[in-house]
DNA sequence: CGTGATCCTGCAAAGGTTTGCAATGAAGTA
DNA sequence: TACTTCATTGCAAACCTTTGCAGGATCACG
């Protein structure tokens, strides 16, 4: 498979000498007790003493077993991330907002790839339920019933789905889909397309509902085209059907699939916003780079996983697992408060959109930009003036 | 922060009943012993014994505590992953790559992200080090020393860097970097930038010193511009540094610099490939969405991402750490192989790059490149006819 | 001097699992 | 029948740490 072998040598390493409590309670006299306390309690422990233990322990290269004090404190100071697909640009600012609020309250985050699969998550769960302290599931592809179930193996916070009972972060993509398609209506499009994620997705069901209620009450017809992969080659995939379709204008499942999408119709000579307008979902970086630069409904997403580390901890907090009173707890039940927040989107017009057949005539040339509120403009930078000054 | 509370209840949920190896054994009427080798041992159980008490497992919900069992085999089955900027698009074919190379072998993949900040990767590693069966570095940004001195914590493997006595695994970038230099000075540059990236990049170093020979060996000159950040913004900042600098092309140290100097460049007014050629590294899908698509010189991520597990595990396997003697290893020193494997890069032509001032004229309209070897293939759509026919 | 109170420290159990060793019983061999 | 072998299971120690409890020392106060 093309490579190398540069080297290939067999040394004699010093091992990995697991230096433990003991060792450092030995070396600086005193019962591995206080050794434990120095560093998880140390106003309990004279400060002779403790700046003795200290420094007998960075001597040795001492570090606390996670894994051991887990075990008995049943809190591992870890919290998992699972994520339907880390390539999906989408989710790394979310992820990046996770770690840091989790650093801050010293916390851990591992983060773990689904590649969609609805099983690959479930056992993914399941693995990291004893190492960690709760779980984000980020935009899920299992059912609820199975979402709850797992929830009582350990703490769970959903993001982009809402699961009764479960704490759960939501953006109001809702909202997002209803402005997309005011906002293509008010260009002058009657017939627009939507093109659906992943079927299992709660976000699809939501912009589903979302749009078809807004193309109603905008007097358009609205074509639902999916379930297709949200990736670039699950959008460039029905370009062919797009044009089929006939419509002016669609609202894809997310960006990708819209950038995709675009590529695909230009493939066929259909020129985006000219012929066909095109709305994505997420605004992810990429958006802003791709010519025709993509209007898009932005989400929150840095917010999102900021929220869901907090409901984690905050859940996490009150109801300690796994008590020291081992056995005792036989179906107790922990009142546990479950909140569901709701993030808002926003519309953000760039110049993948345009005047649609049904758009009312220019004035000959009184505004700057034509009668379609937006021409490309292509604000490489400057950008401002962009998403106002929709006519009708 | 534009956030709704849509609910917020308090409910009583049954509470994670944990269930251990001992609720299995009363259960089936077996030892704990029994249980435990049922799951681990399966071979040395009556086959009787053995169904029944799996199916009180199953009945009670039974899954082995990672964690306890690690605590005495010394073997998690996990391994962790450490990223330098998960935004990077460039790291998560590798990190998929390395997940599923892992699933095969029953382990789990915990990726963490470092913030491209030296300090959080030695933090990440002492706080996976035991929890983990070892560590894949990936574009490390800490000292060499500091990586000798954590590879006796835990065992590591690190990618996109050369540590001698460590299992490496590298892509030949310096290969890479002079197949671009070729390039461009046979399309007739002869005065290019090298954009750099982080300081303490190996392969930055690498790309230096490999631009710099082929540069001399092509009578060319060289300008070194950096270090910089490996972002789009990074790029794009120093587009009026390069223009001022009068070169007619740019190497730069990723596509995501690549790609933000386009667009700094476009701010400028400056038209790429016809003013200034670019080639990027990676290949990262997006090189393929921009216009123009970018010249690149392609890195085998997935290949990285798997042989890296495979060089760990291997090395794992032979030296289980933590065994039962205890005490008794102090500095035996375990015997460790440690390859280095090179990886091969490929340069991928697209429509960035084209004629410089010393470019042969190119004959009427004989050959669609100039003196360029290489015409766009451009496998993504049509679009071809791009980056040629510039004059001079 | 007696009585608490306060500080510090040691003891030992606990957490969930694995595993070397020994015990049991049954089957096979001489 | 006596002895060996083998399969199956139980026992208990070990992994590394935390933590409730109790003991010892010191000190202040009455």
């Amino acid at each position: 498979m093309g490579h190398t072998c540069v080297t290939a040598t067999t040394s004699d390493e010093g091992a990995a000498v697991p230096v433990t409590i003991r060792d450092v309670a030995r070396a600086s006299g005193v019962h591995i007790s206080t050794v434990s306390r120095t560093f998880s309690a140390p106003h309990l422990v004279n400060p002779e003493t403790r700046v003795r233990v200290l420094a007998c322990a960075e001597d040795l290269g001492y570090r606390p077993n996670r894994a051991a004090r887990a075990l008995i404190t049943g809190r591992t100071h870890n919290i998992g991330l699972i994520i339907a697909d880390i390539a999906n640009p989408f989710f790394p600012p979310l992820i990046k907002a996770a770690e840091s609020q989790a650093r801050h309250r010293d916390y851990h985050v591992f983060v773990a790839d689904t590649n969609e699969d609805p099983t690959a998550e479930e056992e993914l769960v399941h693995a990291l339920a004893k190492q960690v302290d709760g779980v984000l599931l980020c935009s899920p592809r299992m059912s609820n019933s199975l979402i709850e179930q797992l929830s009582r193996e350990v703490p769970l916070v959903v993001v982009n789905r809402q699961v009764t009972g479960l704490p759960c972060v939501l953006m109001d993509v809702g909202q997002g889909a209803r402005s997309a398609i005011e906002h293509l209506v008010g260009l002058g499009h009657r017939s627009i397309a939507l093109l659906g994620g992943p079927r299992s997705s709660w976000t699809n069901r939501e912009m589903r509902r979302a749009a078809g209620a807004a193309a109603r009450a905008g007097g358009a017809e609205l074509t639902m085209l999916g379930p297709n992969a949200p990736t670039e080659v699950g959008g460039s995939a029905v370009a062919e059907q797009v044009r089929r379709s006939g419509v002016s204008a669609v609202l894809a499942y997310n960006d990708l699939m819209a950038i995709g999408l675009i590529e695909g119709l230009d493939a066929l000579g259909v020129r985006v916003p000219q012929e066909v307008s095109v709305v994505g979902v997420d605004d992810i970086t990429l958006s802003r780079l791709t010519r025709p630069k993509l209007t898009t409904v932005a989400t929150p997403t840095g917010a999102a996983g900021r929220t869901a580390v907090d409901m984690l901890l905050q859940q996490d907090i009150e109801s300690p697992r796994g008590a020291r009173g081992s056995g005792a707890g036989t179906a107790l039940g922990v009142r546990r408060t479950t909140a569901q927040v709701m993030l808002q989107t926003d519309l953000v017009i760039r110049d993948s959109t345009g005047p649609g057949p049904y758009a009312r005539p220019a004035r000959p040339l009184a505004a700057p930009r034509g009668p379609g509120p937006h021409c490309p403009a292509d604000p490489g930078i400057p950008t401002a003036a962009t998403g106002d000054a929709v006519a009708s």
